[in-house]
RNA sequence: GCGCCCGUAGCUCAGCUGGAUAGAGCGCCGGACUACGAAUCCGUAGGCCGCAGGUUCGAAUCCUGCCGGGCGCACCA
């Protein structure tokens, strides 16, 4: 970050003096090749049409304006159809060490977000059932998007919403008050769509338990009523304790039913009235969606007159702007998909930019054990919940696995290989990278060297290719965390701590850190390895996994 | 039929706001503990980046058309 900031500051400089207009496709990164460089940049190409010269001389110029700009730049070399090439010195690198231990917890933390509000809303299932694997996917990706916009400058708020309007929840209470009178011996009739799982029966048998036997002989409008009621506050507190122990903690629960019981619905409804987006037609009540990119109208308002789930859900998301959020992120499953061009269309027609909804589809897990699938299905009763799979494989593995994936592709979830300390699961590879650094940490105190002495270490003794890795390794953090705020990819943080944790295990087996022999060399190299340490706890708590002392 | 997502090494996947010989892990094969934790490290082999066109100085990346897989197309939620 350091590096990157530098160099496009020097570059633009340069450019400007040269009357030339810094185009926004420019790109200054690190090279895929190492023996490119620490920096490649691809200016000279992108400007060498309007400056009327070829690539290559363009790019020599710049070299040797360059090389005046900064002693810290070490070396610039002009490569292939006109790349910039650019080595900084080891003196540059080893200031990134103690700017992350002066940081601490706070290093990798920017202000890219600029203090915009987001809200992001994720998990929201039915609580018609237990959470199952497929929703822990979404909660992973949810709570970590939400660590690392909190991290990169943004104001975020995290919320879950609950459908306890709607038929669902009518066929959950149908459900249990079929299974009460069941197990009270009394006539029922189980609804052809009902929810069949076994948790249902548990339901059944604790409202039986607390309210007396005489429960059954209710009239069944109160019975249903009871059931739903309590059904759905028993399935909710268990959700929120599956999701607690998955490390997930919503600051908002907000209720669908209370923007229909509060008029929000109707008043949202009026106002798409009155900007001409919504009109009637066959008795019922239509949103003009086609208007803004939806391939067909919407109903809003059943002829029956009863609401549409759209409806309350174009009402929910007025609700989220007039909180005052700037960028509002949707998590759902994919299989929803078809339901983003109206909620885009939605959200313009509320006088909104489309661009202020993201939605980030999550595509289904593939839950397999041994390679043999286990198939899921909340309705039929049959899936593995997320709390089992916590229970298995423990929460810092499950989410690990989760945020190594980019979200709209497929993922297999192997019980069997995510629980095998290996590779297979790099959270532990990750994990014991922190932990080894730990652990020499302690064989150190045991023999003296204390960490605080450590710190007044002459960093200039770093001065081998794996020290140099490391260090330029450590000062991408930052720019990993902001580029990850802003696609939204919460993957490249663990794909970065995978090369931060190898090139930390490379190091180790290369290096004696207590051994090293000099004394000097002892404390630089455990200064090292505590700024190492460092941004592995950082990155790590921003994928809510634990940084463990030892394992 | 229409729409969205995916198709990269034997397997699971990165890379996709176009850039220099396409990456990682697992698996295979071969090495490294009388040194701070071998849950580790080092090395070898393995690829018409689904296919065919197009745009470009340059395409795994952008556009079009096919093929294959998944998911949607309700006055359900």
């Amino acid at each position: 970050m350091r590096a990157k900031n530098h160099l496009e500051q020097a570059l633009v400089g340069i450019v400007g003096e040269m009357g030339l207009e810094w185009p926004t496709k420019a790109t200054v990164e690190p090279p895929k090749d190492k023996k490119f460089g620490d920096l490649a940049c691809n200016i000279a190409m992108m400007l060498a049409k309007d400056a009327g010269r070829k690539p290559r001389d363009l790019a020599e110029d710049i070299r040797q304006k360059l090389l005046k700009a900064s002693p810290d730049i070490a070396s610039v070399e002009v490569a292939g159809p006109g790349f910039l090439n650019v080595a900084y010195g080891p003196d540059f690198w080893r200031k990134s060490a103690a700017l992350v231990l002066e940081q601490g917890e706070n290093y990798g933390k920017s202000d890219a977000g600029q203090g915009r509000r987001v809200q992001v809303e994720y998990v929201s299932a039915n609580p018609t059932g237990p959470l199952h694997i497929g929703h822990g996917r979404g909660a992973a990706l949810g709570d970590c998007l939400a660590r690392i916009l909190a991290r990169t400058g943004f104001e975020v708020q995290t919320e879950y919403y609950i459908n306890d309007a709607g038929r669902q929840m009518k066929l959950l209470g149908a459900s249990i008050w079929a299974r009460l009178l069941e197990i009270a011996g009394k006539p029922s009739q189980f609804p052809e769509d009902g929810y069949k799982g076994n948790y249902i029966k548990d339901l059944a048998q604790d409202i039986l338990d607390n309210e007396g036997p005489q429960t059954a002989d209710l009239p069944s409008d109160q019975g249903l009523e009871l059931c739903r009621v309590r059904g759905m506050n028993a399935i909710l507190d268990g959700i929120k304790q599956d999701l607690k122990d998955f490390g997930v903690e919503h600051e908002i629960w907000f209720s669908e039913a209370s923007l229909v019981e509060t008029g929000k619905v109707q008043a949202t409804l009026d106002s798409l009235k009155t900007r001409g987006m919504a009109y009637e037609k066959d008795g019922a009540l239509w949103f003009k969606s086609t208007d803004l990119g939806d391939d067909k109208d919407r109903v809003l308002v059943k002829s029956s007159g009863d609401l549409t789930y759209l409806a309350s859900d174009i009402a929910y998301h007025d609700n989220k702007y007039q909180r005052g959020f700037d960028l509002v992120v949707d998590i759902w499953g994919a299989d929803h998909h078809g339901y983003v061009p109206r909620m885009k269309a939605a959200v313009e027609a509320l006088g909104r930019s489309r661009d202020d909804l993201e939605v980030i589809l999550v595509q289904l897990v593939n839950l397999l054990r041994g390679g043999e699938q286990i198939a899921m299905s909340t309705r039929a009763g049959k899936f593995e919940t997320l709390a089992d799979v916590v229970k298995e494989v423990g929460a810092d593995a499950a989410r690990f696995i989760f945020l190594s994936r980019k979200s709209d592709s497929h993922l297999d979830f192997d019980l069997e290989l995510v629980k095998q300390k290996s590779m297979d699961n790099p959270v532990y590879y990750v994990q014991y990278a922190h932990a080894r650094i730990r652990s020499v940490q302690r064989k150190a105190e045991e023999q003296g060297i204390s960490l605080d002495e450590a710190k007044s270490a002459d960093l200039s003794l770093l001065d081998t290719p794996e020290d140099m890795d490391l260090l330029k390794l450590m000062d991408q953090f930052p720019e990993v965390l902001a580029s990850a705020a802003k696609s939204l990819s919460p993957h490249l943080v663990s794909y970065y701590l995978r090369e931060l944790a190898q090139a930390l295990h490379g190091y180790y087996t290369k290096h004696q850190v207590l051994g090293a022999g000099d004394d000097g060399l002892v404390r630089a190299r455990l200064l090292l390895l505590e700024a190492v340490a460092q941004v592995l706890r950082n990155g790590l708590a921003a994928l809510g996994v634990s940084a463990p002392d030892s394992m």
